[in-house]
DNA sequence: GTCTATAAAGCGATAGAC
DNA sequence: GTCTATCGCTTTATAGAC
């Protein structure tokens, strides 16, 4: 059983990987059986609602992974700086220094926005609301700490992009360390 | 010959609205056929690259009208401040307080930054470039200049992630109110 | 210059053999 | 559970009438 369930966690994480380099529309059943080596045949016996249900679980891996790794380590860090300090280090291995785009965000710029807005809401609110509740352990009042939390969840996405943009993974790593210092300094 | 480029400029600015809604990749004849009333035929005579040119001649024209509307007045405004306190204005109309994504931006995500990666580095080190030489006219050194330059663009960018995703334009005006604050205080 | 008709290829999805 | 074959549809792109 957890040896099916790991089965299915691998599939899932090759198809976040196609979903990220191609966008949900710009995603084919050949680029999936590419990835996975599984022919349609398999493919739709494991995900019977086809891509769309695909993206969906491959969403809601991500926001599981985020929940664990991230928010939940940010809202119980006995030293909320420290949490935070540790955020931003997950942040940047996950997207692999500015190489690996986030889904969600390429999700929330797209078309497919319609289809998967509930879940693309509930990651970017998680991230918000766990950073914010660092900064009130840290000593920040409600507001300021809404404010500031928003402010470094819109300068990783920003982050990816120019650095997408450049081609330079310097430009996500300079950014992700000024937001860092910017959220712990005074 | 000006009516000639006139409609064909109204075309490029319907295009620009389909490849900003559905990006590169979910963009397709028929998507463009309904927004601009042209059949196949009229299209592959206007643009005979199809929708590689349509797309290359639509980053062209964003390329001139940030060029002509952004970082043109950036560069020579008498008064640097307001100069970028008009560019922030621009930017949120441009945008429709981030009701509308950045087709430059959706590229560099995508896939589709393979066939167009070089007008993205253009169109970034374009708004940075001008931004900077805006802050340098402020007194500031050429590394802060960039520095605050780079942040500030990206901040835009990370707006726009975090307005779609949440669906709200408040999250975007909020973002760039913010930016431009923080970029002329001191 | 714009249309309709059509081609060839690829799409998501299904059926059925094994 | 995985494969191949196939369906019906849409895709990009072309050809040719008007």
């Amino acid at each position: 059983m957890a040896k099916r369930e790991a089965a299915r966690d691998d599939i899932l994480a090759a198809l976040a990987e196609v979903f990220r380099a191609h966008g949900y529309e710009g995603t084919t059943l050949s680029l999936i059986t590419e990835a996975t080596g599984l022919g349609k045949g398999s493919l739709y016996n494991l995900f019977p609602g086809g891509k769309e249900q695909m993206a969906n679980e491959v969403l809601a891996a991500i926001d599981l992974w985020f929940n664990e790794k991230i928010y939940t380590p940010l809202r119980t860090a006995a030293d909320p700086a420290k949490g935070i300090a540790d955020m931003y280090a997950a942040t940047s291995d996950y997207f692999h220094s500015g190489q690996r785009v986030c889904l969600v965000g390429v999700v929330a710029l797209g078309a497919s926005r319609d289809l998967f807005g509930e879940k693309v809401k509930v990651y970017f609110a998680g991230w918000v609301d766990a950073l914010a509740a660092a900064l009130r352990h840290l000593g920040y009042g409600n507001v300021e700490a809404r404010r500031k939390s928003e402010q470094a969840v819109l300068e990783i996405q920003g982050a990816l992009v120019l650095a997408r943009a450049f081609d330079d993974p310097k430009v996500f790593l300079r950014a992700l360390k000024e937001s860092e210092r910017r959220l712990l300094q005074r």
